[in-house]
DNA sequence: AAACAAATTAAACAATCGTTTAATTTAAAC
DNA sequence: GTTTAAATTAAACGATTGTTTAATTTGTTT
């Protein structure tokens, strides 16, 4: 499959990514895209060969652009504790400014009745987290981290206190009285990535 | 609505939470339902009305039972601490319980394409936060947590947690050598809380 | 200007969707 | 045993689904 798509392509695979994330999958119709689009609907078989492999498409042309540099950022003269915040930043902005995408892809993937290809999806995951275990260990020589880490529990940590924010943002935009959209990246950018910096740095220091 | 349903229905709703879970809402047809439920397709508009009241009667199935009895723990005679681990373990075990269910409620709620009445489901989580509160503030009180602590991002991190493993199930059982249900569960209970329960107690203490 | 392929369209396709109808069976009450 | 309501069924409904077809327009090449 190519990765390099057209302007008319692009503005299908943004508008689909939008309405999966917003209805879902099933509950996007081709029609849905195709008048959002202002396309006619034959044109998605057309460019993408069914429904389906166009959210293939989706995927490949997100995780194409998604690969964290988390290497270059261990090679940096940083204390472990720094490394550890800037490898929050780099997954929370990461996954705040492909929210969409996570959506859909975390419904697919829990999903059983689709049997799609997420091989790029995982490796790109213990991918990460082996430059995550190299942070660690080197904290734990320097003697600044606490021994008996597990850090595969770690991402969940990271991720997932994300993730249930943005799942129930509505809940959470009325709790934190969080009117516009900007308010909300703010609260993301700001008071979230602190608490979780905060939760994490806290765990790798706690005795018993 | 009524709570009590008979066993034709309560066959009805297990059977519907299961492919929901497993296929979402809009990817599961009511004759997938009545197939495996063994009931004719026109039993579900019978007994339910139709497919969307046939999820609103699963929801107050299901979260009739799920009210925390946390004011309870509060009066409890145990210290910050132990209400907070015995906190996070009602909370995971419930989650954990109910998984399928909440699966089902993640996505129909941040997804726009239903209107539905969450009611029931925020006021749960209104409270609970409450009385995670009370604990909260007891234990600043008598100077075991320490101050300025946002009582509203802890449980998006206990849940968050929790739900990131769920999700990506597959990931995490092949990390683990989890290979059967049991196997998995007794993670759930044991590994996984105890992290939960070290990363919040660590950040209650943890200053600056 | 003619020729040609690519892009785009409206229309039709069969399949499946949720729901309803109308007939039949079941089971309890009298 | 008759009556009556509830439970259950097969069949059909119209609407919508994803996909395909065949015709038309567009844009480039000769």
């Amino acid at each position: 499959m190519t990765t390099d798509f057209n302007e008319k392509q692009l503005e299908i695979l943004q508008v689909a990514e939008e309405l999966f994330a917003e209805k879902g999958f099933d509950g996007t119709s081709i029609r849905d895209i195709a008048k959002k689009a202002n396309i006619n609907i034959a044109m998605i078989s057309y460019y993408f060969g069914s429904k389906e492999k166009l959210l293939e498409s989706l995927i490949i042309f997100r995780t194409s652009d998604l690969r964290l540099k988390l290497e270059s950022l261990f090679s940096e003269d940083l204390t472990p504790f720094e490394k550890i915040e800037k490898l929050i930043e780099l997954y929370i902005n990461r996954l705040n400014k492909n929210r969409c995408l996570y959506q859909i892809l975390h419904f697919e993937f829990s999903s059983k009745k689709r049997i799609m290809d997420f091989k790029v999806f995982t490796d790109v995951k213990k991918q990460n987290m082996l430059s995550l275990q190299k942070i660690i260990t080197e904290g734990q020589e320097k003697g600044v981290f606490r021994k008996n880490i597990n850090t595969a529990l770690l991402p969940p940590t990271i991720m997932g206190t994300f993730f249930h924010v943005h799942t129930n943002r509505p809940f959470y935009e009325e709790l934190f009285n969080l009117k516009t959209d900007e308010a909300y990246d703010h609260f993301i950018k700001t008071e979230l990535i602190n608490h979780i910096k905060q939760t994490i740095k806290a765990f790798l220091v706690y005795e018993n």
